[in-house]
DNA sequence: CGTCAATGGTTACTAATGGATACCTACGAT
DNA sequence: ATCGTAGGTATCCATTAGTAACCATTGACG
């Protein structure tokens, strides 16, 4: 049976019928708010780890509560570990795990495509825009 | 200088400072519910087009405002085209364009990395749900 | 002694968004 | 009268994003 996104599809007469599934899930974490930044972050940093508060400095605008969130979904999906040092003050250091790492080289393929489409996508807003509403009728 | 995702970054004391970009703006609209499905299904299609009604049964569980919703953001994006054709009943076809058959190879080259992690991360889940480790979701 | 800062969080609360459901148009064919 | 087409609009609910405040620890400062 054919496949979409490595899920079966069944033929109706008419094609096929796509629900939601696992890559939705995770291009929805991917396409929230910060998860990506921090990714790239980890990314650039020697080793793939750096503190909680080296994180909250390099993303411009995360709030504590947030970058808690983000790396806790992060955590759990096993794309970074959390180690904590009971030290004082307490240091937690955070690094990506080797699936973390394979991760980035289809992120860098996927962002390389955004950027070299970056115009287009920003031109045709602004054309659509300005073309005021689609109209259903053709108005 | 250094650039993350495209966009150029600073050094800190500590590290690079990043902000939200066009990558993160992209991922969140195939992030959202169904815009993944409706780009997988015109990439099945021949000729990359489709009816309206054809996407709608295509899809599981999708309404009818949300089909609305999803193709317009595609065509203010530039991804897909929408011809309508004033017969009775009225029929209007869906199809990709250009730019939007050039993502394609991108999105494949990352849904297969999701395919073949995708068992790790369900199991990464259950593992961390099973520590009862603090939910992700604050709770 | 009292207070401050730095660490990495948590809790409570509010604002914004996403999505679902229901009902509406207009037209011709049956 | 009803169906099928391709939507629009109105309303409600759930999830999410974000803000502000709080906690616990300890060394440094005065």
């Amino acid at each position: 049976m054919a496949e979409i996104h490595g899920r079966p599809y069944a033929m109706t007469g008419r094609g096929p019928v796509l629900t939601p599934c696992a890559p939705h899930d995770v291009l929805a974490r991917l396409g929230d708010k910060w998860t990506i930044l921090v990714m790239s972050l980890l990314s650039l940093a020697p080793g793939n780890q750096l503190r909680f508060s080296d994180l909250r400095r390099g993303i411009r605008g995360i709030s504590q509560r947030m970058l808690t969130l983000t790396l806790r979904n992060l955590e759990r999906d096993g794309l970074l570990t959390r180690h904590y040092f009971p030290e004082v003050p307490p240091r937690v250091e955070y690094a990506l795990t080797e699936m973390g790492r394979s991760m980035l080289p289809a992120l860098e393929g996927f962002t390389a495509w955004i950027r070299s489409n970056w115009p287009s996508i920003e031109a045709a807003r602004a054309a659509y825009d300005s073309r005021g509403e689609p109209g259903a009728d053709g108005t």
